[in-house]
DNA sequence: GTATGACTTGAAGTTAACTTCAAGTCAAGG
DNA sequence: CCTTGACTTGAAGTTAACTTCAAGTCATAC
């Protein structure tokens, strides 16, 4: 396949694939003319790319991904499970967070104690500066892990 | 308060407040000698914005949403409420996102389709390719949405 | 065989949200 | 008074993930 027609059936614009081959995260081979010919197995390696954006990796974090997976045949679904997998704890743990903003602007709306010092929701100073500066309800998460 | 007073109560670098001031999200009277001079409620949008970025809004977005608050008077609890109010649907169809992801994976991983064809996870192309081009199913929330 | 559209490259531009830098000026403790 | 650390500004730099551009080459339909 073309460029453009590997652009059009993964929904990538070109200058996307050429950008993700010198990042090392995709490959072709050359015509003779040397223009880029891509084996029908990128269109995988795209989508998994793609959806691993969506998961909220990135690019290089991506290319070491990609990185464990066999150069010396073509990757089963076994390999692919395996990186898939690994995102599951991350989207857990995403989603987590979102919900637990969610629940606390929900509580804060519930009980309109915006306006008090006891809502660490838009209460970063006051009692919680006694804990460390910042709004700690949104920032221990990342506080804790590394 | 000085600037350096709010950075740390705040955990935001001086740097950023006075970005923030830049773009028009904060704003400080000066001393005599020309430095910035914060008041305690500077405290309380800083806390807003961040929880908003948590949240995903841009700082574009934050700052017109800033722009609805009254500027004759303090804002109410009810103002803040009404912002903050506003964000419900939105975490609601990110954390939805996530969990649709987040369940395909799980079915793709429980069914070990990875290599067939009619699994949409990885395979943008053939079967999905006749609704169009890209992975439908990631991408379907964002072509219906504006 | 030629016109046309797809392809090539490297370099520079884009956006968001800041940070860093240079070259100073201000504020406060001793 | 003087030192020292905090503060000032505008401009330029940073990162991610691309896109755009210029100037040209390749492939193919007719």
């Amino acid at each position: 396949m073309t460029i453009g027609e590997v652009a059009e059936r993964a929904d990538v614009a070109t200058s996307a694939l050429r950008f993700y081959e010198r990042e090392g995260l995709i490959s072709a081979v050359r015509s003779e003319g040397g223009q880029r010919r891509y084996q029908r197995e990128v269109l995988r390696r795209i989508a998994f790319i793609r959806a691993a954006q969506r998961v909220g990796l990135t690019l290089d974090e991506i290319r070491t991904a990609l990185g464990t997976l066999p150069e010396s045949r073509t990757p089963t679904a076994a390999d692919w499970q395996r990186l898939s997998r690994s995102w599951r704890p991350l989207l857990d743990r995403r989603i987590a967070e979102l919900e637990r903003v969610r629940d606390k602007l929900d509580s804060c709306i519930g009980c309109g104690c915006l306006s008090l010092r006891i809502c660490h929701l838009f209460n970063p100073d006051d009692i919680a500066a006694e804990e460390g500066p910042g709004p700690r309800w949104l920032l221990d998460e990342e506080a804790v892990a590394p």
